[in-house]
DNA sequence: GGCAAGAGCATGCATGTACAAGTAACCTGT
DNA sequence: ACAGGTTACTTGTACATGCATGCTCTTGCC
């Protein structure tokens, strides 16, 4: 027999992931592109400042904010450094704890979130439209996801 | 009226996006550690080497690189360096557009790449049934991709 | 034919991220 | 109470990527 008479599962799942990746790498390239334009904010410092404006008291550790981000704890050090010196956050020390650090959203790192948001929830929805009308075969999956995830 | 009585559609796609950008993070940090430890090939390669193997002749331009892989085209220069130092392409002038480079795949590049995509199907498709069990509303979704994309 | 405009790729530089090692604080067992 | 191991974060370093620019070649227009 053929080698591969029938295309293999793994095969199926690579073009899948390949058509899905491609999808994500458009559409964080424009949400990127937007927020720094308009607002002079990367990704990460988008996300995380949503993240900490949702926590509780608007602070959270280090660790937490690394892990709600998907990013090593290294990533992070320097990211709160760069919120911290726009003045969108501040450090403070745990008092239970000394090794820990809090980063708190201050009141101009919630304004300008807020400001964001509005570019960013636009873009996103311009975006996924855009994609699923250049290529229709992703209607159902932004379909589902819409569905199940929203 | 109060300011946002229900959920904005911009809220949920966000939602919805934040949840599929951790999905893609989580695999393509794993898909980048197999490849990385079982072929010493990062990501990037290992789908450029696919591109080129599956493309006629085993060749393209840089700039048909660029746009299969959703790289920056200086990025594609120093990734085609990568693969040219590993000697799995080589160079070749253009015959009627002497601006034009054509990478091409060769035999160990081919078998590089053969011997990759077990790994990479595989780890794909493990990850992806890991996520699903971790986070079931994930599976509708994935159910969808496999079935409009696979 | 020659010149300006543009295309295709390379290079300098900046940035964001990961990995590894370092430092300080906490915890556990004895 | 203290020694060894662990946790939390920071710092040094390396690297892949993007943007702006430069260089070579092509194309179109006069």
């Amino acid at each position: 027999m053929p080698t591969e008479p029938t295309p293999t599962s793994g095969d199926s799942d690579a073009r899948m992931w390949s058509r899905l990746t491609a999808l994500h790498a458009q559409v964080e390239t424009r949400l990127a592109a937007a927020l720094q334009r308009r607002h002079g904010l990367g990704l990460s410092e988008y996300r995380a400042l949503g993240l900490l404006a949702e926590a509780p008291r608007g602070e959270l550790r280090m660790q937490d904010l690394a892990a709600g981000l998907g990013l090593n704890q290294s990533s992070v050090t320097r990211l709160v450094a760069r919120l911290h010196a726009a003045d969108f956050t501040y450090r403070d020390a745990c008092p239970d704890d000394k090794r820990g650090v809090y980063t708190v959203i201050t009141d101009p790192g919630r304004a300008r979130r807020q400001e964001a948001r509005a570019t960013y929830e636009e873009t996103l929805g311009t975006a996924l439209d855009e994609a699923a009308a250049a290529a229709p075969d992703l209607a159902p999956l932004l379909d589902t996801a819409r569905r199940s995830l929203g």
